[in-house]
DNA sequence: GGCCTTCCCCAAGCCCGGCTTATGCTTCAA
DNA sequence: TTGAAGCATAAGCCGGGCTTGGGGAAGGCC
């Protein structure tokens, strides 16, 4: 079996026609460097070399050999390049899932930061609710998910959850609602209202939380568009429940936000598999991820 | 450093997707993979594999070396490949500098066993005379110098001697010489004749036998084309000594071959680097050699 | 021509590194 | 729920590579 380290050798001795330069070369004693030849002329089962008193030259296998090495230890190297690249972060992909109110603020800061510090880099996003952004990243299809929860569950105990930020919810009423001015309204009192809900799991936990409160919301209308949600409000159709972070993001003119009493929050955060976690970009991206939730 | 063992444990584990999988195909124990796809990954600074319950994915560093893997270790099969052809005899070049009366018997009835026996073998042939063949030999011009001597000498005590045969010498003289049918002649009986003389270093040994059996030759013509002596002999102009080898091999019409009293002989010999010796392709031309002297 | 330098080989000894066996833990499927 | 399969870890053995020390041969210089 033929090993680089043995090319390496032959490399330094065919270039330097003597085994004291190349051992010089290659950093060790010239013995090292007369065993590694003898074994793997050995391997080879031919000589590869000829000492002719002075000189030290190439039998034809030799030459095949040192032909041959020339091409694979280019290709060591060049892998070594590569990868040394992606370690460095001089390179690298990463692909991020979000869901889209965390895709619209805290994904464009931390590619920012990424991009800038790590220019060789890059990002690319899709968008997805958290029961499918985190199937993909069991699947392979990205490195990091970001997703939220309203409280902690084992659900994602097999993952790197690495945290974010806490979103508080606010309400969202129209600007001419009797409470539209309040600094802070009960969710009871907005019991008889039409409701305009958002995504799946928050229209659930919605409802949930509602039915703690006492009441089953009248749910008119649900969308995971928040622009529209807002838009929904303004004109007076409903009132909403939205993540701050959300209605940070979104014009809504027309609409009044409003502190919720009691306060409910959402937990913001980064998913990842434990093996992706130490890999560099990936690592990077996380760290540039929660440096934008502390913002 | 990454090393080719590296490479190949990386392949298989990626072509298996499992250690244990891979570990059989590589004929080891499953630890012995897994340690050392950690030692790769240490080297690599950076995770290869993600191990997500079931299945064993490549991360992008993962990619990049296995997609390198390939390469190198195509290049490193095509080397072993290469030298086994080398070493097997279905490939090589073993180039032969012979003398000329060498070249014209010796020499063709080895080559033609050779391509018999080896057809992916090539003998090429230079002719040139002992001190330059030699010469060649030791500036690796050649592996194999076909050469003779009239006796022992320390002068070729660092190269391989293989004997191929003694040749004896003859007298040729005109066949109206008066010691024509003679079933031996003494080479004090043409003293007085003029003579016709080989290559210089058999023209020299010449003298040295004439003058011990007491007279100095005189020497007309000095050429190392044997058919030319021959020529010379048969047109009368003088009488020769020439290798039994020559003799056979050259036509000498009006010339009369006679043995010569007292015995001369030469010993012809396959001369080559100690180095050279083992080389598959020149041992064997050299017992072909040897084989084609024994006839 | 003699000495000195250089280079290679050889032998002995140390040390590191890889492989194996044994064991525990997790996951998946029946 | 239990059995099977796969990966990780630890301990121990073994081989192989490197180093040091010494010797021999060839070339170069004075």
């Amino acid at each position: 079996m033929i090993e680089a380290r043995h090319l390496r050798v032959l490399r330094a001795v065919a270039a330097t026609g003597s085994f004291s330069a190349a051992a010089r070369e290659l950093g060790c004693t010239q013995p090292a460097v007369s065993q590694q030849m003898k074994a793997l002329e050995s391997s080879a089962g031919t000589p590869l070399l000829v000492r002719t008193g002075r000189e030290m030259r190439l039998t034809e296998a030799g030459e095949a050999l040192a032909r041959h090495a020339a091409g694979i230890l280019a290709g060591l190297t060049a892998a070594e390049e590569e990868v040394a690249a992606l370690a460095g972060l001089r390179a690298g992909r990463v692909r991020l899932v979000s869901f889209p109110s965390g895709s619209s603020t805290l994904v464009p800061t931390a590619v920012a930061a990424m991009r800038a510090d790590h220019p060789g880099t890059r990002v690319s996003l899709v968008e997805a609710e958290p029961p499918r952004s985190v199937d993909m990243l069991r699947a392979g299809d990205c490195e990091i998910a970001l997703a939220f929860r309203y409280e902690p569950s084992p659900e994602w105990d097999d993952l790197v959850v690495r945290p974010l930020l806490t979103d508080r919810l606010v309400g969202l009423v129209p600007e001419d609602h009797p409470f539209a001015d309040s600094a802070e309204i009960g969710i009871g009192t907005l019991a008889g209202e039409p409701w305009i809900a958002g995504c799946p799991r928050c229209r659930r936990h919605l409802v949930d939380v509602c039915e703690a409160e006492g009441f089953t919301p009248r749910i008119d209308f649900a969308t995971d568009d928040y622009p529209a949600v807002a838009g929904l409000v303004g004109a007076g159709l409903g009132v909403a429940v939205l993540p701050e972070l959300a209605v940070e993001s979104v014009r809504h003119k027309g609409a009044r936000a409003v502190r919720l009493a009691p306060e409910v929050r959402r937990e913001v955060v980064a998913l990842t598999l434990p093996d992706l976690e130490p890999v560099p970009a990936v690592a990077a991206m996380l760290d540039r991820l929660e440096a934008a939730g502390r913002r």
